[in-house]
DNA sequence: GCATTTAGCTGACTTTAGTCAGGTAACCTG
DNA sequence: CAGGTTACCTGACTAAAGTCAGCTAAATGC
């Protein structure tokens, strides 16, 4: 059986090969060879200076050094020393080497769009995607302290509303930037953290304080496609982490015991059961942990 | 919401990249250049003869010429012109050719092994990778009889019995090899059809005969992760045109009301609602098709 | 049976990718 | 400020990949 596996896993990387593949030839259709290419890509990504260059592509100093001598010959960037250490240097599009970014973002969007386009509904083919896009790369997963209203937490916030309103068949209505709850979960009285992928949303976490001892814990959310890799723990800890750091002693959240792997994972982490603490219609578990 | 979607496929893309990249890693740790193993592991998967690894690989004939003599250079491949066309010619892995190429499955073996040995419960990620596999390589599907008893046909009855079980809340029992209803799902009597994807099954049928005009359609499956697709209209038409050839002049068939996908298919096909032709307790519902 | 086509090979070439040993300017350390 | 380190560059090289014209032998078409 375990044959089995690995060969449904193999011809997963054989399909995806084809796809692969078929991406470099319409790079090369540019003209240009592929490894200028990818350096263009990577600048117009945002890897500016040299070095993180070198890092990100896994070049040679002296290959790398020869691409972006051709990109210059090209016209398409251009590098100045950087002003804070004259050794290293900065990678800069010039306008036409934004347009020729740009082509190459557009070859890759239609590949995409070629993908989406032969399904009428792409809805599972996506949730598919993205289960294997986290799979492959979860060591790429980085947590970090957002403030609430920035790009990366709306998407979370927006994912875990709609979820929400499905999974409790509920209209869970989204708070606005302005709402005095989400402003307590930022500095100095409280936090929020998010789990991410890149761009791509994995998962959120508010702390909610008001300036006190005691905060609650909010907006814990794991994407779909990022459940059952025990990320939930690391984000968790990763707000505990945050909270004491701003002061904070203890935290209590509420729950429904619908989301049977979210009160699962309270318990394993050291969270004890208490009374109900408010009169909300919708949790109906309560816990409480001390932050030593 | 169209450009969410996009940035789903290509974050995908770009994660499996990297897994290729990997992969591609590992196999020059051989101390072969790529393009020789690739075409190595391309007459192990049973490319032989020199037109069909040609267009297997995309390869110019010189290039593909030099990397076949550098192979035999080696003594892992032996070439002897086709004795049917002595200006075309096949090529074979030698003793030490095959175990070579038994080395690079290892090596791929071992990726697929290390992806999936981070999952606790990797069926998720599998399904996940069935339905992405199926949706990006949809055109080599191939439709074609083949004997009941063979591998990929046990595969599909084998998917096809584990799924009814699970849906119907039954157990159902997977027909033996001696059985007499399967022996009649076989020439010349009746026929046996399945959907394939190299030697991943993703549908079948079988056709029942007697030996009679009247036929009966049997085991009609299409595997999860290729539904949405429209391969049952294809699956159906194939096997309508297998029954017709045999000499069958009409077909029957058997269903479940809540099986809605199915019965909105026969419907569409031509299929006409008839009377309870048995008394199995499954069905509740009946269809016919003159074959003309 | 002779011209034509086909399959594959070889030689001669170019391009791309990658490696490595210096070299230079800028920076850091004591 | 001397000595070492760092960041990047250049030159010189090799290996791999790809291209193309011309060749040969076998098959095919009329």
């Amino acid at each position: 059986m375990q044959i089995d596996k690995i060969s449904r896993v193999r011809n997963f990387s054989r399909s995806v090969a084809v796809e692969v593949g078929a991406l470099e030839d319409s790079f090369l259709n540019r003209g240009r060879p592929l490894g200028a290419a990818r350096v263009l890509n990577a600048i117009g990504l945002g890897y500016q200076n040299v070095s993180d260059l070198r890092a990100f592509l896994k070049l040679d100093t002296g290959l790398l050094s020869r691409l972006l001598r051709s990109l210059e010959a090209e016209g398409l960037i251009e590098t100045i020393p950087n002003p804070e250490d004259r050794r290293s240097r900065i990678t800069k599009l010039t306008p036409a080497g934004a347009d020729e970014f740009e082509i190459y973002e557009q070859l890759s969007d239609e590949r995409a769009a070629t993908i989406l386009e032969r399904h009428k509904d792409a809805r599972r083919l996506l949730d598919a995607m993205d289960i294997v896009t986290v799979a492959l790369s979860r060591e790429n997963i980085v947590f970090e302290e957002v403030d609430y209203a920035s790009d990366i937490a709306t998407k979370c916030l927006t994912a875990f509303a709609a979820e929400l309103s499905r999974r409790l068949d509920l209209e869970f209505e989204l708070k606005k930037s302005g709402d005095p709850e989400l402003s307590q979960m930022k500095h100095p009285h409280g936090t929020f953290v998010v789990a991410r992928l890149g761009d791509m949303p994995v998962g959120c976490v508010g702390v909610k304080g008001n300036g006190g001892a005691l905060a609650e814990i909010k907006r814990m959310w794991i994407a779909p496609s990022a459940r059952g890799l025990g990320l939930a723990r690391h984000l968790m800890t990763t707000a505990e982490d945050a909270a004491r750091s701003i002061g904070i002693e203890a935290l209590r959240l509420d729950t429904n015991s619908a989301l049977f792997e979210a009160v699962g994972l309270y318990r394993n982490m050291g969270w004890r059961e208490i009374d109900r603490y408010n009169d909300d219609p919708y949790p109906d578990l309560f816990f409480e942990k001390h932050l030593s």
